[in-house]
RNA sequence: GGAAGGAUAGCGAAGUGGCUAAACGCGGCAGACUGUAAAUCUGUUCCUUAGGGUUCGAUGGUUCAAAUCCAUCUCCUUCCA
């Protein structure tokens, strides 16, 4: 089935939405963070980790799939979901974001992309078209569309003739689309400029998609405010009817101020990312376990959180087993992380429901922020 | 008792007359990370009141100049008795 949105409460102070997603795997309360399992799996955590934590939606890649184990081996094994042992919703990113972290601009033609693999360096080519064919072989639950990930400091004209080709990839791809159990997002572009937002908004909803996505954000040290900036462009034109995903955000005060302005669901590999160098998010402010000061300290990282991590295991513990590099301290820290962000999502979604978004905004960030630097 | 080799910053290890406060690795101390080329990358690591000061087992020499050459001593390793 495609996915369907369900828009059960707007906050009365701001755009925050309340709603549910129907899904192939049950239906789920939106706004979500979404852990990021790029190679089929949650870095570190067993797909009972995933489950633990609350976790609901999961993503996976076009691109690394493809190139490793191949969609063909993914779809004989029965598509993604058995492959993984996964029973929950799988959104599929297109390769999109790798058009930006490995190929060049030179390498982007109107066909499609040059890629050197960054497992062997073979030349790859990759298409709107294949793109959407390794997506329906994976057979994830939401495909997203093949979009060129500009950087944000893309001048006016390079962003505007790649808005424009992004939008005849998603129509390429929408047309050889055929998986009728998966569902297909389309993806607005257009940096920080605001007329160029407006436009491949109103054109991609013109083409229909079964939920929209803001792309190309955060992936150039721009500014929060930018950022958040490029949301408010966006959103104004994406129909109310359709889930609305914000790409590869965020740290948490981005989460609030992206739900803030209509985003119902993100995605970011911060939280796997950080807890493997050793950082931690807490309610006062994100810490760093190797840290001398952590050396005696026998408490647990955040004594009010409620993850596995949380209620069995001291600081000082998983520094060390950090510093000793051994693999139970990355796991451990993902959990918590993981599930930082996703019972901040749960508190989000109970404020919208009685209208205090807002409150519970200032709340927690002002707490977060008070010993964060 | 004899022979040979060695002793360099917290550890390992380069350096064999000036460009050396001394490569590099580890360890230590910090920092970065936003649709994962990311268990990665960056900075820093003798003291300092930032002008300098004191270093390369110890002491004494040679030299304009020594971690580097010479002498003696101390300790370590291996080999021969």
């Amino acid at each position: 089935m495609k996915v369907k949105y369900t828009l059960l409460h707007q906050d009365k102070n701001c755009k925050a939405r309340y709603g549910t997603l129907e899904t192939n795997y049950g239906t789920y309360e939106l706004p979500i963070f979404m852990p990021v399992g790029t190679q089929a799996t949650v870095k570190t955590l067993d797909i009972r980790d995933v489950k633990e934590i609350n976790s609901a939606v999961i993503l996976s890649n076009t691109y690394h799939l493809w190139l490793r184990p191949g969609e063909d081996i993914v779809n004989k094994a029965g598509g993604l979901h058995k492959f993984m042992n996964y029973d929950g919703p799988i959104l599929t990113d297109s390769g999109g974001f790798q058009v930006f972290s490995l190929a060049k601009p030179k390498d982007i033609s109107e066909e499609g992309v040059k890629f050197k693999s960054h497992i062997n360096g073979e030349k790859l080519f990759l298409t709107p078209e294949k793109s959407i064919e390794i997506q329906n072989k994976l057979d994830s639950d939401i495909a997203m569309s093949f979009d060129e990930c500009p950087p944000a400091s893309a001048t006016y004209e390079y962003m505007k003739n790649s808005v424009e080709r992004t939008l005849r990839w998603a129509k390429r791809g929408k047309d050889v689309f055929n998986n009728p159990r998966q569902s297909l997002f389309g993806i607005v572009q257009g940096g920080y400029y605001k007329d160029l937002r407006k436009f491949s908004a109103e054109e991609t909803v013109k083409i229909g998609f079964d939920g929209y996505a803001v792309g190309g954000v955060a992936n150039d040290r721009e500014s929060k405010e930018d950022m958040y900036k490029a949301i408010d462009y966006s959103i104004p034109y994406l129909p109310e009817d359709k889930p609305r995903y914000l790409m590869g955000v965020g740290e948490p005060v981005d989460i609030f101020e992206a739900v803030e302005r209509g985003i119902d669901m993100l995605d970011c590999v911060l939280p796997t990312r950080l807890a493997r160098h050793g950082h931690a998010f807490t309610k006062d402010g994100k810490i760093n376990i190797k840290n001398a000061k952590y050396k005696e300290d026998f408490t647990p990282i955040d004594k009010e959180c409620d993850c596995e991590c949380c209620k069995h295991y001291t600081k000082a513990y998983i520094r060390h087993l950090i510093i000793a590099e051994e693999t139970l301290g990355q796991r451990l820290l993902s959990i918590h992380n993981l599930r930082f962000l996703i019972s901040i999502a749960e508190n989000i979604r109970k404020s919208i429901k009685e209208d205090k978004f807002l409150d519970y905004k200032k709340e927690f960030l002002d707490r977060y922020n008070k010993v964060n630097k």
